[in-house]
DNA sequence: TACAATTTGTGCGTATGTATA
DNA sequence: ATATACATACGCACAAATTGT
């Protein structure tokens, strides 16, 4: 075995390898879709045996960084409009059948960031975010309203885009300004609806929404979007599904 | 390479492997907390070596299924309180902190499955279910209303308990049943609290509730319980962590 | 305290099967 | 058909953790 000690943080060789991976990933290096050097190759710019990289890529599999096809090869996990959707979309019918909302957005600005947004989001005093807002419809009747608010440092000029936003954000993000979405923490909450969201989602003033609330991350657990979600439920249900 | 062909449905040794030990689990051939034979006696029993022992091992490790320790050995995973309050346990506090509420047991009773009892349950007509209400307190405070419901074949007796339930289930279906649940799925959203359901709740009826309802499964996915759980939420959020 | 036995964790190497281009 | 890549399966050696002597 080789001996490949660091001072106090001694760590497996695989978690080594993972890490170097890893960073050449977030480094955009290897960008999403890149097809990855074969794992003898991989073994050999390391330095370790091929074994010990399968352990690493496996485990890389797991965290969803990377996906594998046997024949061809390791590529870097992308966004897809697909996955974008029913990886972090977790509200299904009564009958468990997915819902596939359409999107209408309503307003676009920039703005100073709030104390809140500032402390969820790591920013500095006096940093701009962007703020966004949708309505999501099924059967063109509203169903959910979303709030997006992002840093303008990491996604500059989105504010002044002509286009509304795609109903898909994550591979948006992906290809148009370089940010990786990894993982999602939501907090889910029943609220009452206020006049403006009443209004909006076609319910009384006082009616009980779930309102949803997540912050995403990306590489070394930088927050990158904060999303509030309020949702006329009754018809649709989050699904969580825990082991 | 062995031939295990088996017909139509061939599957890799490993996953040969997991199916004949998860089956030995399921049998109660292997209670939660035995020990399970070692790498070199395990492949030994099946016939294949310890590498393929290992895969499937590790398989089960993701799975939750066991647990293992090195120098000592791989274990059937156990409900402990412990694990069985946060592994299922989603509701946290503002500040992230998890939540420990104290647990108030007000009814149980035996009665007739009804037809949505049933078809969730699986259960054959005329089956009968046992149905317990607890209210779950912080700083005596109600802070939520649990009802669960079990099907009285798998809990025979259950009604008939003089003591008031542990407050964490799971462990005791385990010790006491034989039931082991490796999965829930819950469906979240918002409702409108009703008479019943304010008064417990010290709020006002139409006050905006989050609910949980819950099915957890067992082995073969069998479901085992019904759990319908209604939140004063405000101060606390259920918390959804997905990557 | 020291030592030995046992068990899992890590790492290496090799051969063969299977899917893809 | 060939070459390449990942998937499966086998074997071995040593490290690290635990337990009992």
């Amino acid at each position: 075995m080789s001996d490949v000690e660091v001072g106090l943080s001694f760590q497996p060789l695989y978690r080594q390898a993972i890490e170097l991976i890893v960073r050449r990933i977030a480094l955009g290096e290897w960008r999403p879709g890149t097809l990855l050097p074969s794992e003898p190759r991989l073994a050999e710019q390391l330095g370790v045996s091929v074994g010990t990289i399968r352990k690493a890529l496996q485990q890389l599999v797991l965290d969803g960084l990377v996906e594998r096809r046997q024949g061809v090869g390791t590529f870097v996990a992308t966004a897809t409009r697909e996955r974008s959707l029913f990886r972090f979309f977790k509200l299904v019918e009564d009958s468990g059948k997915r819902v596939m909302p359409g999107c209408e957005e309503i307003a676009r600005e920039s703005g100073p960031a709030s104390a809140a947004e500032r402390e969820r989001l790591g920013l500095a005093a006096r940093e701009r975010v962007v703020r966004i807002r949708r309505l999501r419809t099924v059967d063109s009747q509203v169903m959910m309203i979303d709030d997006v608010v992002l840093p303008r440092s990491r996604f500059a000029g989105i504010e002044s885009l002509e286009e509304p936003l795609p109903p898909t954000l994550y591979d948006f993000y992906e290809q148009r300004f370089g940010v990786t979405v990894l993982r999602v923490e939501e907090r889910l909450g029943a609220i009452a609806a206020g006049e403006d969201d009443g209004k909006l989602l076609g319910v009384v003033p006082g009616a009980a929404l779930l309102e949803i609330a997540r912050v995403a991350f990306s590489f070394e657990d930088e927050p990158v979007e904060l999303r509030s979600s309020r949702i006329q439920t009754g018809r649709y249900f989050y699904l969580s599904e825990l082991s």
